[in-house]
DNA sequence: CAGTGGTCTAGACCACCAT
DNA sequence: TGGTGGTCTAGACCACTGG
C-alpha cells in the first residue's frame, strides 16, 4: 500500500508521488526491469488526475530511475555495470597481447563487448577535427565510424579521423577490424611513433541522435571525449571524437606531479 | 513575427513552438539576458493553451538555452566563457609565483576569480573518501569546502579531505587561505613530497543541492571530479571532491605514450 | 481490439515578484 | 496591486504496442 499523499503539505502533489514511487523502486519493491504501474492506476490510486501522474513519471525518468516507452509502459531501469576508462588503456605494454583497449577492458570487467563498424571512408574533416590536425577545413579525411556495445546494450560511439596522406600509406587503416593492437599499433609499425595523447573531456546533455543511437532517455548526460594521438615529431596523426552515456563510464586519469 | 504552426505537421504544437522561440534565440532576436515573452503573450500569439508553452519553455530550458524565474519570467541564457582544466595545473613549477591553481587558470582565461571558503574543520569521512585514504569508516578528517566563483557566477563547489594526523601537523591548513602555492605546497613543505595526482571524472546530472548551489537549472549536467594526491610513499595524503557546471568546464589530460 | 503513454484544451487557484 | 510562473483538474483525442 503506498503512503498516503498529503493533500495540503507544501510539497507539490507530483513531488510526492515521485518520492514515493522512488522509494518503493529503491526498496526493491519494484524491482529494476520490472513495470511501474500505469498512468491510470497511478491516478486511481493517489486520486489524481493524468498530468499529474506524468509530471511524476517524469521526474523519475530525469532521475534515471525509470525509462518509458510509448504504449507499453515505463520500467525500473537496471543499470548496466559502470565500466572504467583508465588513461593508462594505450599503453603499448597492453597492446602484446593483440587486444584493442576496448575489448580488453570490457573483457576485463566481465561483460561481452561487441563493435559495429557503422562507416569507414573518406568525409570532409569537422572544423575543430581540421583544427587539431593542423589541415585546412573541410580537407579530406579518413573517417572511422563505430559503435560500442557491451553485453548488447550501445554505451559508446567513436569516430576515429586521421590525414588522408597517412591513411593511405596503411590499407589496414580501411579494413573494419584493422589487426592486432589496433590502429595505433599499425600506425606505429608505418613510421608514426607516438609520444603522447591528449585526452579532452566535456559533459552536456545528449543530443537527440545521441539519445537514439545510444537508447538514452532525453534529457540524459553523455561525455564527450576527443583526443588527438601525437607523434614523437609533434604531428597529430589521429583525432578520435566519442561520446558515452555518463551513467555507464568513469574515466581515471593518473597525472606526474613531476618538476 | 513569428513562423506560423502548422496545425496538423507530425511534430507537436509545443516542440514547434521551442523550435521557433530557439531559432529566434540563435537569431539575436532574442539578445542574451533579454525576456522571452511570458506565457500568456505566447499563448495567444500561437493561439495554445498554457500547457503547451509550458512544455516548449521546459524544452528550451532543458536546451540550456533559457532561465526561468517564479513571478519574473524566463530569460535567454548568457553563458560565461568556457574554462579549461589542464591536467599540468599542479606541477610544482607552476607554483613559482604563489598562486593557487584556480586563481592562476582564472586570471589567464581574462576572468575575476572569487574564492568563498564554505567550511574548515573536522568531518568524519564520507565512505569513498575513507576507501581512498585507506582509513577506516567515518574516521575524523580535516574538511576544507569552499565555493569558487568567477566573474560574481559560481561555477564549482569543491571540498577538500586530509587526514586528521596530517592536518594537525599543518597549522595553516585550518586558514581560510593557507598560503602561496595552496595547500599542496605546504603539504610538501612538511615532508610529504608528492609524486602523482589520480583523477577521476563522472559526469551526471545535478542534485537539487547543485542546482541552488551553482545556480543551475534543474536538470543541467555536472562533471564531478575526485581527485587523490599521492605522496613517493604511496600515501594519499588529500582527497579532493569537486562539483562543477558541466558548461562552464572543459578538462584536458595529457597522457604518455611511454614503453 | 483494449490498454498504454503522448498531446492538448479551458479553466481554476496558488505563490512569487515588482510597483 | 497586477502580472508572472507553478500546480492541478476533467475531459478529449491521438499514436503506439500487444494479443
Amino acid at each position: 500500500m503506498p503512503n498516503e499523499i498529503a493533500r495540503d503539505s507544501g510539497k507539490p502533489r507530483y513531488l510526492q508521488i515521485a518520492d514515493d514511487l522512488a522509494d518503493q523502486i529503491r526498496a526493491g519493491v519494484l524491482a529494476p526491469g520490472s513495470r511501474v504501474p500505469s498512468e491510470s492506476t497511478v491516478m486511481e490510486r493517489y486520486g489524481v488526475s493524468q498530468g499529474t501522474v506524468r509530471k511524476a513519471v517524469a521526474e523519475l525518468r530525469t532521475a534515471g530511475l525509470v525509462e518509458t516507452h510509448h504504449g507499453r509502459g515505463s520500467f525500473v531501469r537496471q543499470l548496466p555495470p559502470v565500466r572504467r576508462k583508465s588513461s593508462d588503456r594505450f599503453r603499448r605494454s597492453h597492446r602484446a597481447n593483440g587486444k584493442a583497449a576496448y575489448l580488453a577492458e570490457a573483457e576485463q570487467a566481465g561483460q561481452h563487448p561487441t563493435v559495429q563498424v557503422l562507416y569507414i571512408g573518406p568525409v570532409h574533416a569537422p572544423a575543430e577535427v581540421a583544427h587539431r590536425m593542423n589541415l585546412p577545413d573541410g580537407e579530406r579525411v579518413l573517417a572511422r565510424r563505430r559503435r560500442y556495445f557491451s553485453d548488447g546494450t550501445p554505451t559508446e560511439e567513436a569516430t576515429s579521423y586521421l590525414p588522408w596522406t597517412v591513411a593511405t600509406e596503411i590499407p589496414e587503416l580501411f579494413d573494419e577490424n584493422p589487426g592486432s593492437g589496433g590502429i595505433y599499433a599499425r600506425l606505429e609499425e608505418h613510421g608514426h611513433a607516438l609520444a603522447e595523447y591528449v585526452e579532452t573531456v566535456r559533459a552536456r546533455l545528449a543530443t537527440k541522435a545521441e539519445v537514439s543511437a545510444l537508447q538514452l532517455s532525453p534529457g540524459s548526460p553523455v561525455i564527450h571525449l576527443v583526443r588527438d594521438a601525437v607523434t614523437c615529431g609533434g604531428r597529430v596523426v589521429e583525432v578520435c571524437d566519442t561520446v558515452m552515456a555518463a551513467d555507464r563510464f568513469v574515466l581515471d586519469y593518473r597525472i606526474d606531479a613531476d618538476g
